[in-house]
DNA sequence: CGCGCAGTTGATTAGGTTCAAGGGATGTGG
DNA sequence: CCACATCCCTTGAACCTAATCAACTGCGCG
């Protein structure tokens, strides 16, 4: 069994799932093997709440399949989304190394597999191998940073440049080489799109309208989008 | 002189320097003796840039006295500011763990004094005291905060509530105890505001004179605000 | 195949931007 | 310390984008 890259047992497997994450890319082949001896797993259906505001969580939720969206509500039961979750992204670790609460809902998108650290096991693990922290810092950086620019389209464009934003965004996340362009699997509908970027639901239909009107993307249904000029969307 | 908490010899104001720091907060009084002996200090004058986007930065740079914006133009020339930065705060540190340059200008608001940590000296101190890395983690975890936050104001509330919002973080941040209120001294222009929450200097005015006509604030020339009502700011 | 929810489309309104001009604060030099 | 120049702020009016309200359509699922 042992070295074997998968003997099919579930360290092995677990194994597997922690050397895709980027978090734990600079250790070496007995340190994950460690690692993935402290991983627990679980599955969401589409449509169920991982984590809800407020929530003391106590465990590092690492996805492995599937994608999720981070949302908060305002007082007035607006719904904000901050971040569209996929394979390799993680969330919980606000929680896990202050006492704060969570402050946000996470909604599974569609059914969703995930890896688990729980609290002490994941500050052992910080401690004892301190690139772990570095890899964290330059996920939480990069994280700052999508929000940052978010931040920066909301205050300095228009709707129809952060659709734009939001498309490409999409495409480079979601997106397959298709013949005629680049096939899009949407993650959200279309309140869910307006939601993400502070618009309404109505305004999305109409900017997507056009733009497909004007030639730059082909609306497949409700739940794809095949974009045609990617240099159209160029903000 | 060992001993005392403060010689006057540059290391032991370095020590102190670093013994504020909130990122240095959990290390024993020798290791911080260690820390201050890799800072070196420098001063900002009023307007002068600290940063520019693109800049491949290695230091980092924390502020010890004065105020700092940390903004982005778009292509369009159209300025966001990201953050107001004071005492405790750090910026630069993206570009010390990966190679990515500055994303964004930092300019100083008034003079402004900084600790700064050379690149390889800051990752050797990660690497020595993890306590560190999981201090640099909860410190981004709450700047992180602080964008969602920015990123939910902007997608959900009207242009009043944002600058209600923005009054009431300068009030904590910045205000001072007044027989009549909590006086504000404000660290941006009416543009500056703007350019924080997304709208134009003109709206800021008109707003702020709402406030004004319905007793919220009193206007104190253009760099001071006296918060009457404060529970009225509430978003 | 039909029901229900999501999306589209239209008409109206409102909040905020833009353009334009006037007023006041800040700070510098005499 | 006052006068002046500059920059910033304020105020007004017209315009425009996007929100809202409302009705209709059609996709997608059972």
């Amino acid at each position: 069994m042992s070295g074997q890259t998968d003997c099919g047992c579930d360290n092995c497997h677990n194994k597997m799932c922690v050397s895709r994450v980027p978090i734990f890319n600079g250790l070496e082949t007995d340190e994950l093997r460690k690692v993935a001896a402290l991983i627990m797993k679980r599955k969401y259906a589409k449509g169920e709440f991982m984590s809800l505001e407020g929530d003391p969580t106590d465990h590092l939720v690492i996805i492995e399949t599937g994608r999720v969206k981070v949302f908060r509500y305002t007082p007035e039961g607006k719904e904000q989304i901050l971040y569209i979750f996929s394979k390799g992204d993680f969330f919980g670790e606000k929680n896990l190394l202050s006492d704060r609460k969570s402050t946000y809902d996470v909604e599974a998108l569609e059914d969703t597999d995930v890896c688990m650290i729980g609290r002490n096991e994941f500050q052992m693990l910080l401690r004892e191998y301190p690139v772990i922290g570095i890899k964290v810092i330059q996920e939480l950086s990069g994280r700052l940073e999508n929000v940052e620019n978010a931040v920066q389209s909301m205050g300095t464009k228009d709707v129809e440049s952060r659709i734009s934003g939001i498309l490409l965004d999409f495409a480079g996340k979601y997106g397959k080489q298709h013949p005629r362009g680049i096939l899009v699997d949407l993650p959200l509908s279309r309140e869910g799109i307006a939601n993400f970027i502070g618009t309404t639901r109505e305004t999305v239909s109409r900017k997507l309208g056009l733009l497909q009107d004007e030639g730059v993307i082909e609306m497949i249904g409700n739940k794809k989008i095949l974009v045609l000029k990617k240099d159209s969307l160029k903000i």
